[in-house]
DNA sequence: TTTACGATCTAT
DNA sequence: TAGATCGTAAAT
């Protein structure tokens, strides 16, 4: 199927204007794409995890409508890009309704097309460890500051999501998220973190049957 | 203007 | 387990 944009279906507006939760549990399995000099990179995203609105404390917004997080109040689809750590990019896709600061982060994809390119920008390190990251696919796939704001539901801004095979029950582990260690309770421990086994990896942090 | 810290990654 | 390294937001 081909859309208006010239792309195999891209997700539309309407997927990301859901509860933030929801849309973080149904990215998975769906397909990032770069389009960077003319070329598709792409990977299967397998990790993604919520952040809620202002009353998260674990969310940027926690400390309402800044500069940094304005984009995460404008209309859901677009992507928030923000560094940290004082060295790293990390990517998410903003979700609805428009006004309400939400937003998944994207934690890790497996690669899919322009492996000679993420090879090269992940140069010296085991395939196994190219995305599994949300520092390592942004590096990947030659993310940064200057794609916040893009609008990820047309292939116009060089960054969207195409629709995949959707994880099935069995495959999809739920934990709670990363590197939020001082962030309080209830919040700490919610189980927005959402992960789609492929192979057999290590599990860690996940509540497993 | 200054300070403290962070939705991380890597080498040790 | 600690160091890298700097934007962000709160404190001064």
């Amino acid at each position: 199927m081909r859309c208006l944009n010239g792309e195999a279906s891209v997700l539309p507006p309407d997927f990301f204007d859901r509860p933030v939760v929801e849309v973080a549990r149904a990215l998975l399995g769906t397909r990032l794409v770069r389009r960077l000099d003319g070329q598709r990179i792409s990977g299967l995203i397998v990790e993604a995890e919520a952040y809620d609105g202002e009353a998260d404390l674990a969310c940027h917004a926690r400390a309402g409508r800044t500069r940094r997080t304005a984009v995460m109040y404008g209309p859901p689809g677009r992507a928030y890009v923000y560094f940290t750590y004082g060295m790293h990019w990390c990517l998410n896709c903003v979700t609805g309704p428009q006004g309400y600061p939400a937003a998944v982060l994207l934690r890790a994809i497996q690669p899919q097309e322009g492996i000679e390119f993420i090879a090269a920008r992940r140069a010296g390190r085991p395939q196994a460890e190219w995305c599994n990251g949300p520092g390592k696919l942004t590096q990947a796939l030659g993310i940064d500051g200057g794609l916040n704001g893009v609008d990820l539901t047309t292939a116009l801004g060089g960054l969207w999501i195409e629709a995949g095979q959707p994880a099935g029950d069995e495959s999809v582990r739920v934990g709670p998220r990363v590197g939020i260690q001082n962030v309080p309770e209830p919040w700490r421990s919610r189980p927005w973190r959402f992960r789609m086994e492929i192979e057999k990896e290590n599990s860690k942090g996940f509540g497993n049957p």
